[in-house]
RNA sequence: GCGGUUGUAGCUCAGUCGGUUAGAGUACCGGCCUGUCACGCCGGGGGUCGCGGGUUCGAGUCCCGUCAACCGCGCCA
C-alpha cells in the first residue's frame, strides 16, 4: 500500500465495506461531540466522512486537528445506516472508521476559511491563493480550464493544425500596447521584449511554408487592467493558416469555439449559425463592436424628428457637423419610474443624461405620449418616433445626441441594461457575431491618421484602395463577439511588401521606419510569401463565460491584482545592487 | 492620470439625529455533549473604527486632506 493513500477521497462506496483502507487529504470540517468526532476528508476528487470514538486509539489525535490540517487516516470502511446516508456526497453511503492518524501538515489560523467559501476580500484571497484554490468554485474553475484548453488543442489537432512554440524573450515591436522590456546582460544597454502577442512569428511560420499553424500563447502587455482583462499576462488559442480567406478562417475556428461551448456550456443554448455583423452596423445598433445579443433591442437613428424641433437642447446640437440623435426602444419600459432609473443609470456613467418619451393610457383612455421630450417636440413628431420604432402602449424610447462617439459607450450599457431589466434579454444562452469590416484607419487625439486596429491586416480593396479617403478603407479584419466580450480578433494579414509600406506612409510611418521596426517581417515578404489571415481566441475569456463569472481572475490559477502586483509572490519586487550593476542599470529615484 | 464605491475584531458586517464601557455572526481558546454532515450548548480572549488634521463639552458618526482595495474611464495595434 502508498504510504499515504489506498484510495482517494471521492472513491469508496458500499463495496468497500469491511475493507481496511488509508485516505490523505485536508480537514475540511470538525464535528466533535464529545463521544464521537466526525471529520470531513476532502482532497482533490471528494470528501469522505471519517470518524472516531472513544474506543479509538487515535481518539485523542482527531482531537487535536484544526481545519485545513493535511492528514492520512488509516482505517476501516463501514455502511452508514439508512438513515445517516448523506445524499450530498458521492461517497454520502459510508464512513471511515479511524484507527490511526498522522498530522502531514498542520495548519494555523485560517486567513480565509475553505469550507462554505465566504466572500472575502480579493487582497486577502490573491495573498493566500493557495487557500483560495482549494475552495470548490475555483478549484473546479481552474479544472475546467484545464478541460477547455484539452479540449480547444484536441479539436485543433483533429482539425490538422499543427501546434509550435515562438520565442517568450524576444524583440520590441513598438506598435500597440506597452511592451514588458527586460535588460539584456550580454549587451548592456539593449533590451529584450515580451511579446504582446505571436504575431509576428505565425507570420513568419507561414512563410516559412508550414501551414495552419496554432498554439496556447501566452501574451504580455504592460497595460491597467479590467474585470475581464487580465494584467501583464494572459494566454490566446493563437491560429494562421496559409491560402485561405475570410470565410475560411471563419469556417475552421466556428467548431472549435462553437465546441468548447457545447461540451463545457452546461448545457446553455449555443448559436449555431453566427450572423456577420460589419462594425459600422455593430455600432449604429448595439454602440459597440463586441454587442450582447443576447438582448434584442437595436438602435435607431432619429435625428430628423429632432431637427428644428422645440426640444433646444438636439435641435443645437444637430447644427453640429457629424452629429445624431439615436434612440434606444424600451418595449414595456413606459413607467417614469423605469425611464428615470435609467436617466440616473446614464448620469452615474457620466452623461448628462437620457431624455425619453414613454406611452401610456390617457386620462380619455386613449394613448398618450409623456415625459418631457413630448410636450418639446409636440404631439406630430413624438408620434412619427412612435412609429419609426414600432413602439406602443405601455412602450418607452431613450434619446441619446451629439457625436456618436461621445456616447456610443453609455448607450451600448444602456441598451444591455434596459433589455436585462425589463427581461427582455436571453440570460442562459450564448450568442455569437462575427463583427466584420473594421476600418483600417481612425482619427487620434490631435487629428492624425492611425491604425485603428492591426496594421498587418490586408486593405479591402488593395493598393488601389489605400489611394482615397484612409478613413473610408477596410480592412480583412475581424472580431468574434459573444455575449458582451470579445472573443477572438483576426485578420487577413497584408504579405504583400508595396502594400504594407503604403499602409505604414499612410499612417506617418516612413518606409525606413518599417523597415527597422518590422524588418524581419518585411524581408521575408519579398521571399515567396503566401497569403495568409488567422486569429487569436482570448482563452481566459472563454472560460470565463463557461463559468459564469465576469471577472477574469477567477479563472487564472495565479492572477495578479488591479495595479499588477503579485501579492502571493510579492511581484514586482527591487533588484539587488548585484543584479542591476551586472545589467549596468541604475533605477531613478521616484519625481516628487 | 481621472471618476465612482468601499474601508469598524483574523474575516463578513451592524452601529439610529454627534452622546454611557463600539456590537453580532464566524474563526480562535477553554468546558459539556456518541450520529453529526452549516452539529448543538456554556464561557473566554481579541478593536490605533484605514491614516492625519479640524469642528465640538463630546466624533466610528460631521468637515478637509491622505492612503489602500475594487469597479469604470483614459489605455488595451
Amino acid at each position: 500500500m502508498s504510504i499515504y493513500r489506498s484510495h482517494t477521497c471521492a472513491e469508496l462506496n458500499r463495496d468497500h465495506v469491511g475493507q481496511t483502507i488509508r485516505l490523505s487529504g485536508w480537514v475540511h470540517r470538525v464535528r466533535d461531540h464529545g463521544g464521537v468526532l466526525f471529520i470531513d476528508l476532502r482532497d482533490h476528487y471528494g470528501m469522505t466522512q471519517v470518524l472516531a470514538d472513544g474506543d479509538s486509539p487515535a481518539f485523542a489525535a482527531m482531537e487535536a486537528v484544526r481545519a485545513e490540517y493535511c492528514i492520512r487516516i488509516d482505517g476501516v470502511v463501514k455502511a452508514r445506516h439508512e438513515s445517516l446516508v448523506n445524499p450530498k456526497i458521492p461517497t454520502g453511503a459510508i464512513e471511515v472508521y479511524v484507527q490511526a492518524l498522522t498530522v502531514l501538515g498542520a495548519a494555523g489560523e485560517l486567513p480565509l476559511p475553505v469550507f462554505g467559501e465566504p466572500d472575502y476580500p480579493e487582497e486577502t484571497r490573491l495573498t493566500y491563493r493557495f487557500l483560495d484554490l482549494r475552495r470548490e468554485t475555483l478549484h473546479g474553475n481552474m479544472m475546467l480550464r484545464s478541460n477547455v484548453v484539452r479540449s480547444l488543442r484536441n479539436r485543433m489537432w483533429d482539425a490538422e493544425f499543427t501546434e509550435f512554440q515562438t520565442p517568450i524573450i524576444t524583440a520590441s515591436s513598438p506598435e500597440g500596447a506597452r511592451d514588458f522590456l527586460v535588460p539584456s546582460r550580454l549587451h548592456p544597454g539593449r533590451f529584450y521584449a515580451l511579446p504582446q502577442a505571436p504575431q509576428q512569428f505565425k507570420q513568419l511560420i507561414m512563410v516559412a511554408g508550414f501551414d495552419r499553424y496554432f498554439q496556447i500563447a501566452p501574451c504580455f502587455r504592460d497595460e491597467d487592467p479590467r474585470a475581464d482583462r487580465s494584467p501583464t499576462d494572459f494566454y490566446q488559442l493563437d491560429v494562421e493558416m496559409s491560402f485561405v480567406e475570410q470565410e475560411e478562417v471563419f469556417a475552421a475556428i466556428q467548431p472549435v469555439i462553437q465546441g468548447v461551448f457545447e461540451e463545457f456550456g452546461g448545457g446553455k443554448p449555443v448559436d449555431t449559425v453566427w450572423p456577420r455583423i460589419t462594425f459600422a452596423e455593430a455600432m449604429l445598433k448595439y454602440g459597440t463592436d463586441k454587442p450582447d445579443l443576447r438582448c434584442p433591442i437595436e438602435m435607431q437613428v432619429v435625428s430628423d424628428h429632432f431637427r428644428g424641433s422645440g426640444f433646444a437642447i438636439f435641435a443645437k446640437l444637430l447644427e453640429n457637423e457629424g452629429t445624431e440623435i439615436r434612440a434606444i426602444p424600451a418595449p414595456t419600459g413606459g413607467s417614469r419610474k423605469f425611464c428615470d432609473r435609467m436617466n440616473a443609470f446614464a448620469q452615474a456613467q457620466g452623461l448628462p443624461g437620457m431624455g425619453y418619451i414613454f406611452w401610456r393610457k390617457g386620462g380619455d383612455g386613449a394613448m398618450e405620449a409623456a415625459g418631457p421630450l413630448a410636450k418639446n417636440i409636440g404631439p406630430e413628431r413624438t408620434e412619427a418616433i412612435r412609429q419609426q420604432l414600432g413602439l406602443g402602449e405601455g412602450d418607452a424610447a431613450f434619446f441619446l445626441g451629439g457625436r456618436p462617439e461621445t456616447f456610443e459607450a453609455v448607450a451600448a450599457k444602456a441598451r444591455v441594461e434596459i433589455g436585462r431589466e425589463l427581461g427582455l434579454s436571453e440570460e442562459d444562452s450564448f450568442r455569437f457575431a462575427w463583427i466584420v469590416d473594421f476600418p483600417m484607419y481612425e482619427k487620434d487625439d490631435e487629428g492624425r491618421i492611425d491604425f485603428s486596429h492591426n496594421p498587418f491586416s490586408m486593405p479591402q480593396g488593395g493598393l488601389a484602395a489605400l489611394d482615397g479617403d484612409p478613413l473610408a478603407v477596410k480592412g480583412y479584419q475581424y472580431d468574434l463577439a459573444c455575449n458582451g466580450y470579445e472573443l477572438v480578433s483576426g485578420a487577413i494579414r497584408n504579405h504583400e511588401p508595396e502594400i504594407m509600406f503604403r499602409a505604414f506612409e499612410l499612417a506617418g510611418y516612413g518606409r525606413d521606419e518599417v523597415e527597422r521596426r518590422f524588418g524581419g517581417m518585411v524581408k521575408a515578404f519579398r521571399y515567396g510569401a503566401p497569403p495568409h489571415g488567422g486569429c487569436a481566441a482570448g482563452i481566459d475569456r472563454i472560460v470565463m463565460l463557461l463559468a459564469g463569472t465576469t471577472n477574469i481572475r477567477e479563472v487564472i490559477m495565479f492572477p495578479m491584482n488591479q495595479r499588477g502586483e503579485d501579492l502571493m509572490m510579492g511581484a514586482p519586487s527591487e533588484p539587488s545592487n548585484e543584479q542591476l550593476r551586472e545589467l549596468r542599470l541604475r533605477v531613478l529615484p521616484k519625481e516628487q
